[in-house]
DNA sequence: TTCGATAGTAGAACAGTGTTCGTCAACGAA
DNA sequence: TTCGTTGACGAACACTGTTCTACTATCGAA
């Protein structure tokens, strides 16, 4: 509209869109989805409040430090896991290596948050559910209070160091070909040593250099974790 | 010298004092220092540079990366590695446990590079070394030659592991009383849980918040994967 | 209705990181 | 003597976590 000469035109003042207002599960959302598209290395205070269209600063009004959010992160993750088949005392050594199988799956679904899920104690309400079914198979199994409650700390410290190693691999950007040269070089490698000062090692060269494609030694470890705990067992 | 005063005096060259040319080891052994001193989260390209008297660039032509500097780290901390007793058949039980402590202790000599370490492959001769000898140990335990192999992954993750997982704790800056104000909280958390849906966690709230200090739940942890592999031995 | 307190927002700044760029000096071969 | 190579290293780039400071909106008491 034309003013008349005059009167000078007022500008208009600025107001904020109203915006949804900041709290812990927006943000954990928000971080959530960057740790799903773009993997762990991504999730950072920037990146987080820049999804929310926010500043980095107004997160520390909700979290404490990135420590605390990374915290959040494991705690989503973990909240991830299913356990939906009933618990069977009969195959509670299948069980167990099952909930292993999961909290695997669950952990590879949020690339590298197994990175700070080391030294993590979930407490959430699934995680607790976990626990609390973890104990139940071990009891099934006959397995004395104290060994139960200590391989319930084991059993996700194995199944994060694994998801973590992974991440560790993932995050060279190596593709498929590179990991197999990267490995039948070792293989090479372990060939050519002296096999006097390392027989075994020489002998062995080419187990040594198998299974790490796939679940193999993730199955192993599960598989030795499960018959050392089952080996402690009390007879009745 | 004094000059004919018609001579100008010709003010010396500055020269560089002669410095003792950067390498690999130097580098490494600078790295080492600070890692020993202040812990891994002060190992940076500049902290190095600074404890070696040049610019983080210098390091470059000689790492090609920070992570390569972290592998490097590792292989120094997997040197000091010691395995004196001979090896006896008989109790390899017992030296593969003996392993698994040196392990952990030369990671504790080095705070922090456990961070390093996971999805790191040491292949220097110390790293050989412990390689051949826990193929030793489990060979004569009779373990099959692929699962022999597979542990020799199984085992240094673990001790990895915990030791990753003592550097978040060390790293939180708590003195004793806020680890064991931390704990006791935990303890009366799982005190205070629903019994009818956690069980066995209340039961247990006691034994599952034992055991954090000191090393009893790391020797629960190398028994079970010790029994483990022994429940895999095949039958003269 | 007014005013002060509080909480939250968010740009700017601080102190740090890993890495690359560009320049310079030293050195050895031609 | 000249030239190419190699290593050294300050500066710069792009990023990080976190704090400082100023501002705005909301709320409750007077």
């Amino acid at each position: 509209m034309t003013q008349p000469p005059w009167q000078p035109i007022t500008p208009a003042k600025p107001t904020r869109t109203p915006k949804e207002p900041l709290n812990r599960e927006r943000i954990v959302d928000a971080a959530m989805r960057v740790l799903v598209e773009s993997g762990y290395d991504a999730v950072s205070m920037r990146k987080v409040a820049q999804a929310l269209g926010t500043g980095p600063a107004s997160l520390y009004a909700h979290v404490a430090n990135k420590r605390e959010l990374d915290q959040l992160l494991v705690e989503r993750a973990a909240a991830q896991m299913r356990f939906d088949e009933p618990v069977d005392p009969a195959r509670w050594q299948e069980q167990l290596k099952a909930m292993m199988r999961e909290m695997l799956r669950a952990m590879r679904a949020n690339p590298g948050v197994a990175r700070a899920a080391i030294g993590a104690v979930p407490l959430g309400e699934r995680a607790l559910m976990s626990t609390e079914r973890m104990l139940t198979l071990l009891k099934a199994g006959n397995i004395p209070d104290q060994a139960a409650a200590w391989a319930v700390d084991l059993i996700p410290l194995y199944v994060t160091a694994v998801a973590f190693e992974e991440t560790v691999q993932s995050a060279t950007d190596w593709k498929p070909e590179d990991v197999e040269r990267f490995i039948s070089g070792l293989r090479s490698y372990f060939e050519s040593l002296p096999a006097d000062r390392f027989p075994l090692t020489v002998a062995l060269s080419g187990v040594l250099t198998s299974g790490a494609a796939g679940d193999e030694r993730f199955e192993f470890g599960i598989a030795v974790i499960v018959a050392g705990l089952a080996s402690l067992a009390e007879k009745n």
